[in-house]
DNA sequence: AGTCAGGCAACGC
DNA sequence: GCGTTGCCTGAC
């Protein structure tokens, strides 16, 4: 992994690698240094962990070799103009919330890492969040050396429902053990049915699918639905969401009327908007 | 030492 | 439908 082996990952549109990885959709990203160059180092599915970097005029360099992979799990083949062009002409709050923080894509995360991720994150802060996500990592994940550093790959859902709710709790999990026991067991046999997150169905199908899982509400659905792809209609509502719709959309709705008043007034690719709003409330707030 | 955090389920009304 | 409460754990 020298830098003489990085390529470059072409792209059209603004992106910030940075931004992009901490925006609170992935916590798995570690700063790296290869060679003089600084940058990020992680696992894109199950194979051999990749190093990412952004030169100073922008552009994306990488030593995964699958480059379309690198693509596609950066959302770099989307076009982020026809995405902001869908967004309410008028919204003042929305365009401060993207000129603040241009560059943020949303990730196509593999689904059940996404899912069991996000899973492990209620009521939790980012830091938590992350530390709990690399204990998994490294106890039951697949490992990959790197020079001097280890990277692990998430474990599959056969390995979490094999540990059992107990040992799970070791990895300082408390309540969320039994639901991501539970989540793994109905993965691993099918009972509930990952492939509706890219399957055509409508929204509040697939959804209604994964809220079938013990631990996972309207949110963690709308994350899942999001943050592994594609459903950029998906509009998670969380406390920082809720607090800048009061604050500057002056809603007092809550629950299902919120989320619905927020899906039909953010339109198609809402949940773009909601990472725009969500960096801007953590920053503002 | 208590409080609180990037939710959810189970219960009561 | 709507509001309340318990839940593990670490950070402050």
């Amino acid at each position: 992994m020298m830098p003489r082996d990085l390529v470059e990952v072409h792209y059209e549109g603004t992106f910030s690698l940075r931004d992009t990885l901490k925006s609170g959709q992935v916590f798995q990203w570690e700063k790296s240094v290869v060679g003089e160059v600084e940058g990020f180092g992680g696992c894109i599915g199950d194979e051999a962990p990749a190093f990412l970097a952004q030169t100073e005029d922008g552009r994306i360099m990488t030593s995964f070799a699958d480059v379309p992979r690198v693509t596609r799990y950066f959302g770099l083949d989307q076009s982020i103009e026809k995405i902001h062009e869908s967004f309410p002409l008028d919204d003042v709050v929305l365009q401060n919330a993207i000129r603040y923080c241009p560059g943020i894509r949303i990730l196509r995360q593999p689904a059940w890492e996404c899912l069991a991720t996000f899973i492990t994150s209620s009521l939790k802060q980012v830091s938590h969040i992350r530390s709990i996500s690399m204990t998994l990592r490294r106890r039951y994940g697949r490992s990959f050396e790197c020079g001097d550093r280890i990277f692990n790959a998430y474990p599959d859902p056969e390995i979490l429902s094999e540990a059992g709710e107990d040992e799970l709790r070791q990895c300082g999990l408390g309540y969320r053990a039994k639901s991501l026991h539970l989540a793994a067991l109905a993965v691993a046999n099918g009972e509930v049915d990952l492939g509706v997150i890219e399957a055509d169905i409508s929204l509040p199908d697939a959804r209604k699918e994964l809220m079938r899982l013990h631990g996972v509400g309207e949110k963690i659905a709308n994350c899942t639905l999001l943050f592994s792809g594609a459903r950029w209609n998906a509009f998670p509502i969380d406390v920082w969401i809720e607090r800048i719709l009061r604050e500057h959309y002056r809603k007092r709705l809550k629950g299902p009327k919120l989320q619905a008043w927020a899906e039909r007034y953010f339109g198609p690719n809402a949940g773009y908007a909601q990472q725009y709003l969500f960096h801007f409330a953590r920053k503002t707030l």
